[in-house]
DNA sequence: GGTCTATTCAAGTGATACTTTGAATAGCCG
DNA sequence: CGGCTATTCAAAGTATCACTTGAATAGACC
């Protein structure tokens, strides 16, 4: 074959992508901006990171094209370039789960136990949020519910949620969800509310998935603030 | 945060899948087995690398459980773990494609100037082939055919089909596809059957997509081999 | 100018990735 | 069993890359 240096070229280009995936730290920062754009700082501390490591890991995934800047002012926000990285960063994710053997230890070593957290799938909670059966919270971070959330959810940062939690009704049934299925917020949120007797599970994925599902959504603080 | 560790960890064996495919031999190979298990000797042929070479490669695949192998007497065939890592292939190259700035260049240095070779979408021809006004052509190798192919297609390997263009009709449109949108097969076919006068496109896609896309497929040499 | 944020640079650290070679293994065939 | 083939393994060679840190720089805002 003539053009085997072009192919290679071509193929290497497209490993290009997925090399820059391949890192721990990045993988991280590609699932936090699923939920929508952050500066800099922002990110590092989400990740544990100096700042400095941070950007240069940023500009990795920048340069193969998978991210996106903004300016504003002094700070620099981040975003995914297109849905499809979201995409393709759950069926990363997707596939790891279902073949790389030791992740369903390591997962459990991160979310804990998770017996005593039942989980709730998308097409049922869609169903009971349309006939008002469910009480949904958010508890991810407010800024992330701002930025978009399931049509119907409460904002309920998981840090408010023991003041919180004595407002909610004990005759209906209560879901959580925050930003993914490997996501501990929903996982804590629903270990609180059970031991204060509450009827509870978590979604078994978060806001990024159930949009990409085109099932329902609201964007902005329309829900009152819990604070 | 006491868990980063844990964290760490977890993201870290996400990370280890998109390392895996992080090469660009690696990412032929799993190219190629989209289309259907080989050996490692078919498959050290079909990229160019030293059986040694690409035996090593494919254990870096099948580590992370991207792979499965089968034994069949002397013969080691290796194929995709599942569907999934077919999809998450096809992911990683439509980002690649939308995002990576020199895909574009590198991908007419591979398949050469792609004017003169028309496309035509998958919904397009399902309608076409529904109707009878289309013939066509699979011009991968036979097996690949064998395994898989799509419904109402013949095969025609591209070694054969100068011998065979004689016979096909010049009052209908001819379609011919091959293992993917960059897979150089159905290019040379359409420029071929161009050349003799033929009105010839191309599949803008190839099996594997139309496949995952539940479009009617076919397995097995149904139709007549042309050999 | 002073402050804040982000980027860049230089440097250290450590290791990893790929390929080739030659030998070893495992199964087939006569 | 002995010879054959296909694949794997181990080791060595080669090259280079990846990650992190701390300090310097640049740009924006007040």
């Amino acid at each position: 074959m003539a053009d085997r240096k072009a192919k290679d070229a071509l193929f290497g280009a497209f490993a290009s992508v997925a090399k820059a995936l391949g890192n721990g730290h990045r993988a991280e920062i590609v699932d936090v901006l699923a939920q929508g754009e952050r500066s800099v700082e922002n990110l590092a501390d989400e990740i544990s990171q100096s700042v400095a490591n941070t950007s240069h890991h940023l500009h990795v995934l920048a340069d193969v094209g998978l991210l996106q800047t903004r300016r504003s002012g002094t700070r620099v926000y981040y975003r995914l370039a297109s849905e499809r990285v979201g995409e393709l960063w759950g069926a990363l994710r997707d596939v790891a789960v279902e073949h790389v053997a030791e992740i369903e230890v390591l997962a459990e070593g991160y979310l804990g136990d998770r017996d005593g957290v039942e989980q709730i799938s998308a097409e049922e909670l869609a169903a009971r949020v349309a006939k008002g059966r469910v009480v949904l919270l958010d508890v991810r971070p407010f800024d992330e519910y701002a930025a978009g959330h399931i049509a119907g959810a409460r904002s309920t940062p998981l840090n408010d949620l023991p003041r919180l939690a004595a407002s909610l009704p004990r005759s209906r049934e209560i879901v959580a969800y925050c930003r993914g299925p490997y996501c501990v917020y929903a996982d804590d949120a629903v270990r609180l509310l059970r031991k204060r007797g509450l009827r509870a599970r978590r979604l078994d994925i978060g806001y990024p998935e159930w949009s990409r599902a085109n099932l329902p959504t609201e964007a902005g603080p329309q829900v009152v603030r819990s604070s």
